[in-house]
DNA sequence: TTGAAAGCGTTACCAA
DNA sequence: TTGGTAACGCTTTCAA
């Protein structure tokens, strides 16, 4: 019996072929189940045996084949890890300290549950990932009817997202309080004393930005407080900064700056001194943000933090036990939101030190 | 013939199975094989057969096992993405924006070429991917003597980091020409007048901020520039900042500041600022940065930008010719820096405009 | 205590 | 043009 010509491990044609379980028991005048059960520390094997087949499996260098073992198992403890759309590209959602920290610690809780983490870009196509043996998908910020949530459910993976997807099947939701967070921002300014507040946002349909918008005009109304919400045409420094800049001119008389729509916070401060506004004198400042430069300019900026931290870990809690049960019924988490109070939105003459408040 | 019990695909064990190509054979009445070469597009089938194959599986529902067909195929077209050792913790590099764009630009590079990217934390211990299928890995920024590089090499892998690898076997390697880069903005500072240069970078054995900090040293002992290095403890905003403090109260009479840490750029414009420091009229600033809010400030910071998307796409390139090719020889590559010459860093009475300097 | 054989779901070869 | 069968590399039952 001759050994057939075998190409190398994971796609290395014209290399020397990687040694296989059945190479390590030939050489050690053992089974292939024999070597198997050593190696995995199963089955009632003598000491003696048990030794020299993994003696022999580390002189020969041997590492078991990742797909085989994957396919004996029927799973792949993979999960696929996108966002539904960004509008600035389809890889920059990574440029926000939002997803940034969103897909950092998703993926550390991942590999807490023994799952690790595909990045796909934003918007992936069904090509892009149905030859990934994925387990689970989880899909950031979807826009509404995002077809990459029908793509996975027809293909049976189980999807992880917000509450867009409430009561399908398959589909699991982790999600924020938009509207608590926001009015806790509100809240917090009119508090202060605010009373004609300057929002900035962005021109996208994502949940969270349409939820801030519609939760701000509901509020002011109800309180009767005068509003001026400015839109950003697209995520990133630039085009915020800009917005700033109108809502700032457009609303002279503003008292507050609300800005939803991300931007490097000290960017926005430095845009209102230009404006000639003083924080927090006379003008309040609160941004939603997770970039940790807002605690080190001066004032420091108050952010509301939407606690990608909290949305990782319930989303993976969740994810664990319905992968690995198999159910299907649905399952959702809400998550809190942090408001972070510094000094930018507390009049000088300020009141109890605020700070960490959990909505 | 009964069917016998099987467990659902990829993990979930109490669901409905899956179907599988032999379901939509029998479904369809034809074998296997056929249905397997309609869905595929391969073989020479009669049109009438092609179109039954496929509206069964449609049907049906059918959706191929990716396991299955790795297996197959002998490659997972997945590749582990990690760094080697970043002291805030194992997945906070995503908090800086190199890693972050590294991050993405690489998974971009990578889907171009039909490769995904399985996110790995820093300093991954070998039981963290030796159950993933991977064809190659990528180690951004290994320290010296990195374990995980040997523990890759041991398995088999390839892997691509920076030239610390240079010459060992599946080793291969992109990098900046750090040593260049580094003169290139000493002499851009000191062609712009400066004679008394801080140095801010950081306490790590990171190839770069090691090589950083000789190349400054090296040029300033052969111009008879005096300097003055602060190392920062560990990365981060808080940490960098405060090393910029001291940096400036140390050096009193320093004409210019390079800051090498990665750092929010406006804050550190804020710490000159707070410093008594005026930009660029008695202080020229350059900062190590891929954040753009360094062009939003006013004014606008000059950047020497790592090149992190060409580091990606020059890394895949390398990558797939070597996994494609199952070529052992390690391969490497440099890739420019870029220097971009802002306000910051020109007299008031400016020369001109120097923008884009490729290294 | 050890080993033979079946099976995971797919694709590729070769015969019909 | 279609289909049977082997093979990818591993784990697991079950029999010796």
């Amino acid at each position: 019996m001759t050994a057939s010509p075998r190409h190398g491990g994971h796609g290395n044609p014209a290399t020397v072929p990687r040694v296989r379980l059945v190479d390590v028991a030939r050489e050690a005048g053992l089974s292939k189940t024999t070597v198997s059960a050593a190696l995995n520390g199963t089955g009632r094997l003598s000491p003696a045996v048990r030794e020299r087949a993994r003696e022999t499996a580390r002189r020969l260098g041997y590492r078991p084949n990742a797909t085989a073992r994957l396919l004996r198992a029927g799973h792949a403890r993979l999960i696929g890890y996108t966002v539904g759309e960004y509008v600035a590209g389809r890889w920059s959602y990574m440029e926000s300290p939002y997803f940034a920290q969103l897909t950092s610690t998703t993926a550390a809780a991942a590999l807490r549950h023994g799952y690790a983490l595909v990045l796909l870009p934003a918007g992936a196509a069904s090509g892009e990932w149905t030859d990934l043996p994925l387990d689970a998908a989880i899909i950031a910020d979807p826009v509404a009817d995002d077809p990459l949530v029908d793509d996975f459910i027809a293909a049976r993976i189980p999807i992880f997202t917000d509450r867009s997807v409430e009561g399908r099947q398959g589909a699991h939701w982790v999600d924020i309080d938009t509207d608590a967070a926001v009015r806790d921002v509100l809240d917090h300014l009119h508090a202060e004393g605010a009373r004609n507040i300057a929002i900035v946002s962005l021109d996208t349909t994502t949940r969270f930005h349409t939820a801030a918008a519609h939760a701000c005009r509901t509020w002011c109304a109800e309180r009767e407080v005068r509003h001026h919400l400015t839109l950003s045409a697209e995520p990133g420094n630039g085009s915020v900064v800009e917005a700033v800049e109108r809502a700032l001119a457009a609303a002279e008389d503003a008292d507050a700056l609300f800005v939803i729509a991300e931007a490097t916070p000290p960017l926005v401060l430095d845009a209102a001194r230009r404006a000639g506004r003083s924080v927090p004198d006379d003008l309040l400042l609160v941004c939603v943000s997770e970039d940790t430069s807002a605690a080190h300019t001066s004032p420091a900026i108050t952010t509301l933090s939407l606690n990608p931290e909290g949305v990782a870990e319930a989303g993976l809690d969740l994810l664990v036990a319905a992968v690995e049960s198999g159910d299907q019924q649905p399952t959702g988490r809400v998550v809190p939101t942090r408001l972070e109070v510094r000094d930018s939105s507390r009049r000088a003459d300020g009141g109890p030190d605020t700070a960490r408040r959990p909505v």
